[in-house]
DNA sequence: ATCAAATTAAAACGTAAGTTTCAAACGCTT
DNA sequence: AAGCGTTTGAAACTTACGTTTTAATTTGAT
């Protein structure tokens, strides 16, 4: 068996997709497993609703994953890497553009790339957004650890782009309003509608990612910039 | 076997707890539940994990409560329907001090209940809303239709109060503001920190709720009042 | 065309889950 | 003290899970 990881890195040997133009195994079982984890939750869906729904043997998974824990590890790397790349080449781009920091030109880095990939099926669509939410509220054990080190980058560029656009407030209240700020957007984009679980919400259950960013941009932008 | 609900709705005949002072078999299985649910999730726990910890035999469960899944809904609705009342209660005496409904009033509606509970550990501490912040975003399949008639009256309330609060806003603006502001409060109250998934926060990590209202309510007071 | 490597397929394995059973122990009324 | 409904205890049952194994098949380079 050869090194599965280095081939998925490596998309120039792609073989060409046969007969319906369906995607190889891995890729497959990637895409149900997504679907199936942010319905169900990791525990919740088992190798055989994975491997049935993706036409895929049952011993696939453990073939070119592993096991079940690195299957997830997998659906959730695919997305987060190119994610936090798309924030910070947004960031960058704004920093470089010379026009003065803002809190909403700084909500839009992190939007935007929540909105292209809402509206991208090929990338998942919003179900990463979801999967994303889905785990931190989970505190998975997968990636507590693995997320830390890694991302850190993303944390830092943000909280001292914050600091230089909202210089009158102290670190810990930055920091505060950062987390009660990625948290809300985390929570629309994912679509957890925490008014639904009282009553069937009639307005918001409207789930245009246009729509949300209308009404998101300017909540969080008052609550970030609000004196203390 | 006689019915257990109508028994633990009848507290007059709650035998008195010999020897130390332990709670009854069913509110042993409760407390650890609820705790072990919020830890781990509903299907990552359990009932032998839940029968060890509170030292009671496995068939104890089913005998109480019938099943794994009614035992989450008893840990649930043992914690709602005194949070909703406690909620509704403050939106009662705010509306008839005769003062002026302002949004931060509102808020502070839902706060206070929500602090009362995080710092009251008779009463599950911070756990309950940690378990509501958890079960709304895993969409939980057995509180999905439950808890959508019983507790309409939450919702109508508050969107009453706060239509009136911010007579500028359209009805659509109000439900989305409302949507996000609840939606933060939840997260804050639940200790879920979107931040510590890329890296390990050092400021909001400390969980004192004092500290987090005193942050949380500008944040969203602003948010609900800002300009469209 | 051949052969080795990579992948797929089918079946079984061992484990842990929720649930059920049934007898023993307990609590309360008579 | 006896009797009866309630509760607890220990064990077994059934099922579904993740994983492993082994063989068949396909793929790709020579």
């Amino acid at each position: 068996m050869m090194d599965k990881a280095t081939q998925l890195l490596n998309p120039m040997k792609v073989q060409d997709d046969m007969e319906v133009n369906k995607p190889d195994t891995a890729t497959r079982i990637l895409d149900v497993a997504e679907r199936l984890f942010v319905e169900h939750g990791f525990e919740a869906t088992s190798l055989r609703m994975i491997t049935q729904q993706a036409e895929v043997n049952l011993a696939a998974v453990n073939y070119h994953f592993g096991s079940k824990d690195a299957l997830f590890e997998s659906v959730f790397m695919r997305r987060i890497g190119p994610f936090v790349a798309a924030c910070l080449a947004e960031l960058d781009a704004l920093e470089q553009s010379g026009q003065v920091l803002t809190a909403e030109a700084l909500v839009l880095t992190f939007i935007k790339p929540c909105l292209m990939l809402s509206k991208d099926p090929t990338k998942g669509g919003a179900l990463f957004v979801r999967l994303m939410s889905r785990t931190l509220v989970e505190n998975h054990r997968l990636l507590r650890e693995a997320l830390n080190q890694q991302y850190s980058v993303f944390v830092l560029r943000y909280t001292s782009a914050f600091q230089a656009a909202l210089p009158q407030f102290e670190t810990e209240d930055i920091a505060w309003r950062m987390h009660f700020a990625f948290g809300v957007m985390f929570n629309a984009f994912a679509g957890n509608d925490v008014l639904k679980i009282f009553v069937r919400s009639q307005v918001v259950s409207a789930r245009d990612p246009d729509m949300v960013v209308k009404h998101l941009v300017p909540f969080v932008v008052a609550g970030l910039t609000a004196p203390v």
